[in-house]
DNA sequence: AACGTTGTGTACATCGTTGTAAAGACATCC
DNA sequence: GGATGTCTTTACAACGATGTACACAACGTT
């Protein structure tokens, strides 16, 4: 059986505050009677007992990072970079993945975990505003992403309308003229898609180049087989594009797939372009341009945020964030040559 | 504040065991004061401290699962079935990235977190047997893969000796008879790599194939980058290899990736499979044969596993069982022509 | 009238930890 | 000798939830 702080006592032979006053490094303890406990402690394999230490109104040094699913790269390349820097705080992260359901994300902004953890960090899909002010849970909170921006919480995003600008206007400046769009999500108001096609459009107008709401592709998700589906509708139309920007480099691979399996060069024949600078791009042939966030940026804002409210006394104001992005010119865009 | 079960006792009227009791289902709860206090634990937006339950004895309904490295697609495809399936037992999974050190792989197993959770699904790099019977806490435990296989607990793998040997035949059955390997760790043994080469070689033999230690490839890790960089080593050899067995999907992507760029194609110059069937292999150029290990059949193995345990009184027999692979066959290793 | 049964509610102790307060030991100073 | 101060250690309560034990009512049954 787990060893206690009492049995670690009893096998000292002092009180239990003794023992917790040698677990937690207080000064007092007089020399032999720290090293008696400290036998005692590793003799018995002694470990604190953490829901014990939460209940008593102490930390857990875990903190929880809730994601829509763990296994689009995206966010386990994210995931990885918390779990990396979080140490710098000395805490352990825990991974949660919502499915991007409402009740999942619900659940866990509502405190069900968070009487185990001292922080939180979620990045939201079906959750609203309204959602994160009923909420009652005092655990500190930061939100990721473009959804919510002006829910009342601390808050780390990019520029996605700027990067998305960026892509386009690459494109634009290869020469291409006919730059479709994958990922648009018509159903959904506010999300990543919204800002990433007004960016798409946004770098049309100043190209001077005509806006076809044919190449612009919706999608339901952010997969391969959204991006390959939607490149097969686009080779299909009368005039298909020259160059695709995709909205992630998820689906933007899955075009590429499409692309290369009908027949098409890229980037001689069709330029792809993604968003998220997934390791993937790297070792794809070819290999993908892309916007690449700053994930250690975004994930060390967040620590940052989700660290000062834990310090915070009450409810200091809700702090908005911003991280870099930069455009990654790789293979799927090099200049014909 | 987040409301406790006193603050929902108050507001009802009642003891705190009654709200406690309405809570939990009991059944002898008059139908008026059932209604009283789920009225007073709506308004409150009562959620139970999992710490004071678990504390007290009890379930929190969370299981971990350890990892590691959740950026690895193996890894986040598995973390997912394991969070999709652990829904039928009424449990979330928390995903616990250890990036194989040995010290975060004794912290997760010595149960710094278990006091939290109700049970603990490893996928150890690092640990071995005695750490294992050392153990103190009674957190009930499977272990994942190939390490660690004689350890006193309950355990799920493949038969990864026979998933090699497969991988390897087709190859032969293709008529390559300089088959490389790429992955091998001649400084770990009885890890996954170890099984992999030895099915690897078992194949060969079988094959009547010569086999020649310069086409066994080392490497430290099992990434993309590993896989290019053996690839690129293999090409420099004066008589470069016509097929590659890759011991992870990963790296046959990088594999793949180094003989495109240096102008080979594939299959018909060398053939390419690699092993664990990760999306992306899908959806690359070419699309990557592997072999299959059944993920939800592993992540349902090791539940159930889990779940026997936390009910069992006490040791019962540790349990070994073993999930089945199939071969898959795509254009990395379609036949010429 | 005495007793059991069934249903409904409560008081209390407990899980492991740590903050508070206070007690004891010893030295120092007037 | 008594007051003061510095260490060192301890007893106790509390965090929130729940199992145990019991009180009390309402209803039979003998």
């Amino acid at each position: 059986m787990a060893a206690s702080i009492k049995d670690v006592a009893a096998r000292a032979g002092v009180s239990v505050k003794t023992v917790s006053n040698v677990v937690n490094g207080y000064q007092f303890v007089a020399a032999g009677t720290r090293e008696k406990v400290q036998r005692a402690l590793d003799e018995l394999g002694y470990r604190p007992n953490l829901s014990a230490r939460r209940l008593r109104g102490g930390r857990t040094g875990l903190i929880a990072l809730a994601v829509p699913e763990i296994r689009v790269p995206y966010f386990a390349e994210l995931a990885a970079q918390f779990v990396q820097l979080a140490k710098e705080y000395g805490w352990t992260v825990l991974i949660d993945e919502t499915q991007g359901a409402l009740d999942n994300e619900r659940e866990v902004v509502e405190g069900i975990k968070s009487h185990l953890i001292d922080g939180l960090i979620v990045s939201p899909l079906a959750l609203t505003a309204k959602h994160i002010e009923a909420r009652r849970d005092r655990t500190p909170l930061v939100l990721l992403g473009e959804r919510l921006t002006h829910a009342p919480v601390d808050h780390v995003s990019i520029d996605n309308v700027a990067g998305a600008q960026a892509a386009v206007a690459h494109l634009a400046d290869l020469g291409r003229t006919r730059i479709a769009a994958i990922g648009s999500q018509p159903h959904i108001s506010g999300g990543t898609a919204a800002l990433r096609l007004k960016g798409y459009r946004q770098a049309l107008r100043r190209a001077r180049l005509a806006y076809d709401p044919a190449l612009v592709m919706p999608v339901t998700r952010f997969h391969r087989a959204d991006g390959a589906r939607a490149m097969q509708a686009l080779l299909d139309l009368e005039q298909p594009p020259d160059a695709v920007f995709c909205f992630n480099d998820l689906m933007a691979l899955g075009a590429i797939r499409t692309l290369l399996a009908r027949g098409c060069r890229v980037p001689q024949d069709v330029a792809v372009i993604g968003f998220d600078d997934i390791e993937e791009g790297q070792f794809s042939t070819p290999t993908l341009s892309t916007v690449a966030p700053d994930k250690e940026q975004i994930a060390r804002l967040a620590l940052r945020l989700v660290h000062q409210r834990i310090g915070a006394r009450d409810d200091a104001q809700p702090q908005e964030e911003t991280a870099d992005f930069r455009l990654v010119v790789r293979e799927s865009t090099a200049p014909a040559g």
